[in-house]
DNA sequence: GCTTTGACTCTCG
DNA sequence: TCGAGAGCCAAAG
């Protein structure tokens, strides 16, 4: 179970690296690690053991939306949209859980 | 060790 | 333009 050796630990990396006011895509996540497992990288924020060090909130899909985890039952991810709302103020713009301004889309 | 699921993406209809 | 289905990879059970 969450292995601290393992693929998500890339991902968890990756997602450090993302600057602040930027936000970053599933998609572009698992290019970098060379490899196709979309899914893999938004099961790995699923059971992200780095709550505050990996910004989940940070990471949207290839559209800039935002994904499904705000919209998750799990209720461990409800008060993510308070990360959000942070995550305007930053200056990343996120209405009705999408990224308006595309430009904060940053390609590690 | 095999089967199921998942915060996704892409293509076809 | 919108909707549904198949595909890929990895971790959890």
């Amino acid at each position: 179970m969450k292995p601290n050796n393992s693929f998500n630990e890339k991902v968890y990396a990756l997602l450090k690296k993302v600057p602040k006011g930027k936000v970053t895509t599933y998609k572009n996540l698992a290019n970098k690690l060379g490899t196709r497992a979309y899914r893999a990288v938004g099961r790995a924020m699923a059971c992200n053991p780095y709550a505050p060090k990996v910004p989940c909130h940070r990471v949207v899909s290839s559209d800039g939306t935002i994904g499904g985890f705000n919209g998750t039952k799990n209720p461990n991810s409800a008060p993510i949209k308070r990360k959000i709302a942070l995550l305007k103020k930053e200056g990343v713009i996120v209405k009705a859980n999408k990224i308006v301004n595309f430009e904060r889309i940053v390609v590690l």
